[in-house]
DNA sequence: GGCTGTGGACGAACCAGTGAGTTCATCCCG
DNA sequence: CGGGATGAACTCACTGGTTCGTCCACAGCC
């Protein structure tokens, strides 16, 4: 009876990819729990239905593992952030656009917010080390450049912002709110994540944003 | 030669106080530098001139160590803020001084910020354990609180600014740029230490908190 | 002399990584 | 077309180094 059958839906027996699958996502969760000094490698195998050899198989170590986690997780924000298509739209309303998927984007995926933490205390090492995710990665400049001088011809932006300034104004205060909630739930004791505290933040973000690149000042 | 004199310069023999300060010292750059799961014992240890056995005398434990640390960066942080006196300013004036003080306090404390990024990988556990610290650093919201008020009594400032969200506004970007240089520099390959870099990035942050503040919209 | 502070060595647990062998699918040769 | 060769996917038990924490002996000060 349990014989050759190429059935997708039991996925009875070996699979390389299903196997990888299920060690990058419970990498994952663990790194993004414990840091990568924290996590053990151990509890990695734990949260699969694998082995801890075949980490070693497929990753090679633990940091290996660690990269190709990182590298997945940037590689899917950088796809989100090309599939925006904000060349369609007048500069004031792409900005919008840009500013509110940046919110929510950060907002959906903490996992990716505390993998970056961590990547930074590690001083980036990693991330260093494989300079195609950074070029990959560097293109939101790029576009911010453009829509910048595309609001500055048509007069609805000032002249002379700085891409990767407004870059950092735009996803620091995206990434502080979820890297830092529980500091900041400890300290201040409110549930940041109640939902009109979320749409209110964003539409603080959004006005603060267009007001200082509209004004002339 | 070498005896009893009570020689402040020379520290020669026992100092409860100083050997204390010294192993603060040591762990605060091990922490902020690795981490709690990263720091090692025994590399505080080798940072002072004392010995590991007195680390456990003094703090009891790694994670004893970690949060009297913790404790007295808060602490350093919250007197820091209390030490301003803004109610001396105007409004706008008194706005534009916390933004720019608030900026210049995380750019010289980077190991602050990076403690307060391992402290959320671990789900501020320990800054939940005490206390007294949220309480003394959830003062800077009454501040602000009080601030806004003032400035929209004297028709300067927008009603109904939620000061906890415009704080995160102003903390997350100084935050952000300090604890995320690291990956910032390796995607973006710029130097964000440049001094001309700096004060466009502090200029920014004035002019889009004022503006957001001030606009009635 | 007793109390506080100090030193270095020690121990037990923990954890990343490995050695050696097993199962499964596919291919190949007779 | 059947049975063994081949290599990929996988399992289990193990180890060597690391690391937190402690034990015991001793030094200086009141």
């Amino acid at each position: 009876m349990p014989d050759a059958s190429p059935d997708p839906e039991i996925p009875r027996g070996r699979d390389k990819d299903r196997t990888r699958r299920a060690i990058l996502d419970a990498a994952l969760a663990e790194f993004a729990d414990k840091g990568l000094a924290g996590a053990r490698v151990d509890e990695i195998a734990a949260r699969t239905a694998t082995t801890k050899r075949m980490i070693y198989y497929y990753f090679g170590s633990k940091e290996g593992l660690y990269a190709a986690v990182l590298e997945e997780q940037y590689g899917r924000i950088s796809d989100a952030e090309q599939a925006l298509s904000l060349d369609a739209l007048p500069p004031a309303a792409a900005l919008c656009a840009l500013v509110e998927a940046t919110f929510d984007c950060h907002a959906a995926h903490p996992e990716f917010v505390r993998l970056v933490a961590t990547e930074n205390i590690h001083q980036a090492r990693h991330l260093r080390a494989a300079p195609a995710i950074a070029e990959r990665n560097a293109a939101v400049i790029r576009t911010l450049r453009d829509l910048l001088a595309r609001g500055a011809a048509a007069g609805d932006f000032r002249a002379g912002v700085d891409p990767l300034d407004l870059h950092m104004l735009i996803s620091g205060f995206c990434f502080y709110r979820v890297s830092n909630r529980h500091t900041l739930t400890a300290i201040f004791g409110r549930d940041l994540g109640a939902a009109a505290s979320i749409a209110a933040q964003k539409a603080m973000l959004v006005e603060a944003v267009l007001g200082w690149v509209s004004r002339g000042r």
